[in-house]
DNA sequence: CTGTTAGCGCATTCAC
DNA sequence: GTGAATGCGCTAACAG
């Protein structure tokens, strides 16, 4: 049978609260008998029955972590980052998959409360004004909350972000010194900051190149592979560029993979960049140049963040910005103009 | 404030163990005194609290994850999938990734036991005996428990798994159909019944077709890309092979970049096949001809496996067997015997 | 320094 | 059918 403090009091010939005391390092305990304590607890493998403490107030260790969707390569390394870090500092992870859905980012902020987890890390914007009241209510009720990659600052709370103008920026400078000037834009569902962010960098590496935008350039559904091959099939329908500014890698690599099912070489008819510089930009043919983030560093200190809101050790909040590099790989090159090119544009 | 069931209950003019009651459909209550009890808990947004009921003896609704790398896209598209159908059940998940780290392992189990989940989902085998240790532990508390894509009847828990053998058996036979006999195998770290079983399949089709395996082409060390990298290149240092089958996507990626990186073109002068067909499959260069596993299925299954167990609506443990499909993609293609090759291999 | 006691929110015998 | 009382395991005053 499970072991209880009450066992351990009477193992080690003290009453419960001196037991408690040892547990919780609170009170003054003579260094005797908390030797004698904790040799008992050893010896009987005491485990604190976690619901019990939480039941009069304390801590659960757990933390929420709340994702669109966890099998996106970024969302996987930064979960796989989170939970190394969490367990590290002593907390359990809950994983939320929300896949961009109201109701269920909704029921998850609602499930997360009435589990009592310590602190929540969103990964993920919040959108419709039903969770958007959850989550007050969560806010209200003082639990420490922590937004990563995301950057809207709905209720006081740290966050950790990369630069995404920055990186948008990066991105298009990038194209546009291979010499490119029709570069189209795929976006997820325009919604989150990150991509709004990263396109406000484009359009500034736009301006300061002077060349203007097309709007019919600009396209974007979601946030999946499926999404992004749509989107990009249906612009090439209509316009093909030279250049295309993925704002994720899985987008980047259903451009590559729609522009090959279009008989486009890439990076020889097109050149695409992504972002992220998740596993993915390593495997697809041909290899993705894209704006890396720092995704383990990222997980890490969101964590070490919530944390010492959690303990209390924070005063005031904090934003942490980190910073995108490029990464050059195969799939951008110097923009090519001949007959072939022109013919194959013809047919298209 | 948060209510609680004394709340209800004054509101609703009752006692707190007729609120009891109607929560839990126990005991016979009048249908108007239900009714305005449920009436009461929805104008309160009554919220049972989950620690107290799980003092009680209740169950927690909560269920650990046991996964050895989340980042391994087979196990975020499993991840995903269990958590989605979890959460139709009404669970949620504690995602534990360990690692294949024996002390994670082991700590987890405390972790999980302490935090008195309701069921458990191995997605990662358990080598040492300390966590084996803790396991029995687990058992004899009576915790419901599944393994998926494990199978090792360590004690009487469900199983999903796919038929390994047979996946080994189809992916060799691919191979051997295509000419190829000078074939290798790159394993993980030998550990897993999955990988025993898939080379179990693939020496029973070599037997059938009389080919004599190399000994000196079965490589493995570990489960990374950078694993498998190093695997392939020590390999190729000693002997190249017309073909190789990885027990994974990501190895059979790794088989890939380092065959590219030694001029070896794939699957002009080596053939890869790999296994799970997780999204790297579609991605890689070229597109990777793999075993496929039905993972949203198994997430979906070990699942209902599992809170079918936990509502004790099972009297006996069952395992579920699924089939795994070839995919051909582009990596493999019929053994080419011509000078440019040889050339080439003797200057390796 | 240490023991006693009163809840935390809920499930569950017993009585009525 | 329904209510009062007890305990789950632990923390936090409150007394020594």
């Amino acid at each position: 049978m499970k072991k209880t403090i009450y066992d351990v009091a009477e193992a080690a010939g003290v009453s419960i609260s001196t037991v408690s005391r040892v547990i919780n390092h609170t009170g003054r305990i003579s260094k005797s008998t908390r030797q004698k304590v904790l040799e008992v607890m050893k010896e009987l493998d005491y485990q604190p029955n976690v619901h019990a403490s939480a039941l009069t107030g304390k801590r659960t260790n757990i933390i929420g972590l709340l994702t669109p969707d966890i099998a996106n390569p970024f969302f996987g390394e930064l979960a796989k980052s989170v939970e190394e870090r969490a367990d590290e500092l002593g907390f359990s992870i809950i994983m939320c998959s929300t896949d961009r859905n109201p109701e269920k980012e909704t029921k998850y902020f609602s499930v997360l409360r009435q589990k009592n987890v310590d602190g929540i890390i969103f990964a993920t914007g919040i959108e419709n004004k039903e969770s958007f009241a959850a989550l007050e209510d969560i806010v209200e009720k003082g639990i420490p909350l922590v937004m990563i990659s995301q950057d809207r600052a709905l209720f006081p709370m740290d966050v950790v972000v990369i630069d995404d103008v920055m990186g948008g920026y990066l991105a298009a400078k990038h194209l546009i010194s291979l010499g490119h000037q029709k570069i189209a834009c795929l976006i997820g569902d325009g919604s989150t900051t990150g991509e709004k962010d990263r396109l406000k960098g484009f359009k500034k590496a736009m301006d300061e190149a002077g060349i203007e935008i097309d709007e019919s350039l600009m396209a974007g559904t979601g946030f999946s592979l499926q999404n992004g091959k749509e989107a990009a099939a249906a612009m090439f329908a209509q316009k093909v560029p030279t250049a295309v500014f993925a704002v994720n890698d899985v987008l980047a690599c259903a451009v590559i993979q729609t522009a090959r099912e279009w008989g486009l070489k890439v990076p020889g008819d097109l050149s695409v960049i992504g972002f992220d510089n998740t596993i993915l930009a390593e495997m697809i043919d041909p290899p993705l140049t894209t704006v890396s983030q720092p995704i383990e560093e990222m997980g890490r200190r969101v964590v070490e963040l919530l944390a010492e809101d959690i303990h209390g050790k924070k005063k005031s909040k904090s934003k942490m910005i980190l910073t995108p590099e490029l990464v050059i790989r195969q799939s951008t090159a110097p923009l090519r103009i001949d007959e072939k090119i022109s013919e194959k544009r013809q047919q298209l």
